[in-house]
DNA sequence: TTGTACGCGTTATCAT
DNA sequence: ATGATAACGCGTACAA
């Protein structure tokens, strides 16, 4: 015992009657060990409570036993899926989590992602979009030898580099959902340029109304940029428009709260006078009135089979040691709440 | 150069014609050193590029740079929102964050937390209510030798390891603004048992109504835990108590969000049939029809200071060195929004 | 004011 | 199958 108080592999070694070497190779799980001496080992192991220091590991091993969470998105519930499922997944194992928020748009922002990689020796980040859609992003991971698992709504790389959704399709469904129940005249409100879930969300919402042979016409199209403020606007502009439109889909759930909002302030009943389906299905979707309809998609499985990608043959895989392979492919579904009714 | 890429003190020592040790003199600051001396090797420092290997650090001294959020909190904005205040404090520190969630009740809570604290040698830890309002946590923390810092709604430490709002002052305060609006029966809804912020607000709210010589019958109290859906039954009940409550101040935001649901499902109109009003000020507050007034606390701003206190004096402090004492208790301010009128 | 030698706890190399 | 010895990069006695 050193004056830590932590018992160290020599204490290990030196009990056991062996040397150092052989006590990480129980560890390490090395194959080439004597039952015996693995046994005896493991036994003084257990005895000590002995936990092999990570600081140490990571010196000697030039990675950390550290995931990371890039980010730069703005939306909280989001990210704290995110990480709910990350940690799921490392709850148990030797890998914490470490969080770290990025300025996309500042010229240093790749700058800044490679010190800390190179810096904290990552075993691993998980990659958030908007960030990870940034391809010059994954080819600095690639670079430092540092893994990554993008996750986005759409697939943009290899499968144990990715875990995507279907938001295209998704939004599809939910627009042929508002198509059947008799609207025509359907408004969008979009994401921001440079998102790409605002582009594939978009796409499925103009796919649904192609495939039905209703017009999409330019003043049905209003900008938003996920905040509850932008829906407000974008809200407005959209009911400003003659003949209103009776439905209207927002990228996400905040812009949807934003166009009930503006409904609500022109004396307008959701759904009666305007139905509204929107994206994520945060908390704020069940809680506000009237519950809305939305589009769910599974972000903290998706965290968490991403950090399990990353984890992945670097950890102890305790379990029988067939490895089942994680999905890359995610399925969001629709919400049926109380924002839709037919049309008038 | 190693083979990693990296420079290391020794590339740094030898290229400016010293030894290791001065170099590490350098990096720490110390401050027998010769001026000349320090010159040369910060020149040499800036231009290799070389920054200290944390990992090294850490071993050596047996302590890492690391700041922990220790957190077993149901509400995500809020989490994120410490979060988001610990970044801020740490960016451009050598100082990174990692989050570490906790079972409060479960029998091995202390012991998972002790683990994690002696295996990653933290140097510090922000503890979140309500975990942190355990004195156990603390003494933990502190029989460890961790920094601690602990967030509360009470002073419950000393200044070094607080940082308080004053969320009894504040609650008296928004009662009285309901008292001042001509409301005589006013409802409570009153947070979960164990969780110190909810007992705070509770007596807030007793004050102020005993002060005013204002009856609190024991019909106008119902339970909820901080969740919509207990906001819903709570108010529920508070609505079936005839004479109806006209105003109701509830222990959360999430929880007015629920009463407003309960109400509205009855034809309730709010304000008009009942004013409302929460605590915390998140997002859902002004998403929310009608507007939620609400108390907001300076969350952010605390978790701030709070990360502050843990790295002031172990970080390397590049100002001018007159370092400002961090504040230890925070004001609470009442946002008048739209979810109360006068009494009818 | 500066340098030497060693410790921190682990893994890797190359023996045996 | 196992062990001696050297890294890994930095901090600290102690000496000079």
């Amino acid at each position: 015992m050193q004056k830590t108080g932590q018992p160290t592999i020599n204490d290990v070694a030196r009990i056991a009657g062996v040397s150092k070497k052989t006590v990480s190779r129980v560890i390490n799980r090395s194959p080439l060990l004597g039952d015996e001496t693995r046994a005896r080992v493991e036994a003084v192991i257990g005895d000590l409570g002995y936990i092999p220091n990570p600081q140490a590991r990571a010196l000697a091993l030039r990675r950390n036993f550290l995931i990371g969470l890039v980010h730069d998105n703005p939306n909280a519930q989001t990210v704290m899926n995110v990480q709910q499922g990350m940690l799921e997944a490392l709850r148990g194992t030797e890998f914490e989590m470490v969080v770290r928020p990025l300025d996309r748009g500042s010229p240093t922002m790749l700058d800044d992602l490679r010190h800390f990689l190179e810096r904290q020796r990552l075993f691993g980040v998980l990659l958030m979009p908007p960030v990870c859609e940034n391809d010059s992003v994954a080819q600095l991971c690639d670079a430092i030898g540092c893994r990554y698992v993008r996750m986005g709504s759409v697939t943009l790389d290899t499968p144990e580099h990715m875990v995507a959704s279907n938001d295209r399709e998704a939004v599809r469904g939910a627009t042929e959902y508002l198509l059947s129940q008799g609207h025509r005249r359907i408004g969008l409100i979009a994401g921001p340029h440079g998102f790409r879930s605002a582009r594939e969300r978009r796409l499925g919402f103009e796919d649904a109304l192609a495939e039905a042979g209703v017009a999409l016409p330019r003043s049905m199209i209003a900008d938003g940029n996920y905040t509850f403020d932008s829906g407000v606007t974008a809200g407005e502009r959209l009911l400003d428009v003659m003949p209103r439109p009776t439905a209207v889909f927002a990228c996400n759930d905040e812009m949807a709260a934003g166009v009930i909002h503006a409904a609500r302030q022109r004396g307008l009943d959701v759904p009666r006078d305007l139905s509204i389906i929107g994206f994520d299905d945060t908390p704020i979707a069940a809680h506000i009135w009237p519950p809305l309809t939305t589009v769910r998609w599974p972000i903290a499985s998706m965290a968490r089979s991403a950090a399990l990608k990353l984890i992945s043959g670097g950890a102890e895989e305790d379990d029988g040691g067939d490895t089942v392979e994680e999905p890359s492919l995610f399925l969001s579904t629709l919400i049926r709440r109380a924002s839709v009714a037919p049309v008038a």
